[in-house]
DNA sequence: ATACGTTTCAATCGAATGTTTGAAAATCGC
DNA sequence: GCGATTTTCAAACATTCGATTGAAACGTAT
């Protein structure tokens, strides 16, 4: 049993509960680092303390339980992973500090760790698990910056120009998450080989903001 | 067998090559839709018009055929893939040019079609192919456009800004096809909705030429 | 203490997978 | 045309996987 899972089991009073816990981490590690089809539940009951038969009392399959592990992380996530950007303030300041949270929660040591990489998995194979993180994550997330793209080009939230810069923002960050093996490969014995989050999300901040000013003068229509 | 494989098969006269080919291009296409261990020797060799036992005679086992793939992809865009970029005319037009072409490899419908989707694989678990790839097809690509950018802002190509700024610009593009299922998601319904990979390719040279500009500026050091 | 519902356990099943085998077929060199 | 080499083929093998089973262990309420 892995040490997560011997702190979780010695955690939950009630048994069962905390058999279901501790699969359910365990489980998520393991779908991230091996896919669903790689990730055998034998392993995953044997590093949750748990008995082959466990998975299917208490997830019916293995299906259920990515679905299960999905779920758990989402909840996880609406409780306290929003980003809270002031509503008050210079907008090139909250941008920036909506880029810096934003950064830190994609390449950071988050909790869970893994979720990240589950993500990258279900843009190769979406199921019906991505859907609902859109809804639940992403789309808030992408609203919350497109919100303040707005307000700074002077244009709806639904313009096209908004739309595309957010996106173009939000790609920057998670270039350094999806596309990680390859920057570190790319940027060995380079300037900015040992960069840390902070100083990456404050480069594309100044490249951003930069871009945002110039669109904005340039783009006369304003609402 | 699929239309694929029959004219690859009428195609080739010498047989054994034919059957290799076969077997490279539908694998290709296996590894990328089911991942190295979900796609199946036996769909594989079906598909290819080929017998079980072709991928161990061709290839030695399975993971033979995955490596095989890969060096034939690489192959492959040695020969013809380089994005090629005038040495002349204004640095601007340049950048623009390369964020098309950049554009349309990665987001257009190549050949193999499968290759950016077992990149993806790649980047989440990365094998000793990754290293392959890095070094024949993303280095060269990343130079020419650091190349680029380092010319427009009058820094060395190993300067900080210039090794960033290159990778923002990357990221917008790539992202477009890493994130396409939530893009898609994103932007439904919206203004940016049948957004054609030209037009992306346009707004990401608008933004990353305007923030080029006003880097420029503002970092007075130049070499 | 006893009966009942819940959870865990070892053992096993059927299906699917990668691989191997030895013979048949096809192709090439002469 | 004939022997040697290459390639293909059907069949089977060993392994691994997810799922199931029925009994045992556990906790709880009466």
């Amino acid at each position: 049993m892995s040490e997560v899972a011997k702190q979780l089991r010695s955690d939950a009073t009630d048994q069962g509960v905390a058999t279901r816990a501790r699969l359910l981490e365990v489980a998520g590690e393991e779908f991230a680092r091996r896919g669903f089809h790689d990730a055998t539940v034998r392993d995953i009951c044997r590093r949750a303390g748990a008995n082959i038969a466990a998975i299917n009392y208490h997830f019916g399959d293995k299906a259920g339980l990515y679905r299960e592990v999905f779920r758990t992380a989402i909840a996880r996530f609406k409780d306290g992973g929003k980003l809270v950007i002031p509503a008050e303030g210079p907008v090139e300041d909250r941008i920036r500090l909506f880029l810096r949270l934003f950064m830190e929660r994609v390449t950071g040591n988050n909790q869970p760790a893994w979720a990240p990489t589950l993500m990258m998995r279900e843009m190769i194979e979406p199921t019906e698990a991505l859907d609902e993180v859109v809804q639940s994550m992403i789309r808030p997330t992408f609203t919350g910056a497109a919100g303040l793209v707005a307000e700074y080009l002077g244009r709806p939230a639904t313009d096209a120009l908004v739309l595309r810069s957010t996106a173009s923002m939000i790609a920057q960050c998670v270039w350094y998450r999806h596309c990680a093996h390859i920057a570190r490969r790319l940027f060995e014995g380079t300037a900015v080989q040992g960069d840390t989050a902070h100083e990456r999300a404050d480069h594309i901040a100044d490249f951003s903001i930069a871009a945002l000013a110039s669109l904005r003068e340039k783009g006369g229509g304003t609402c």
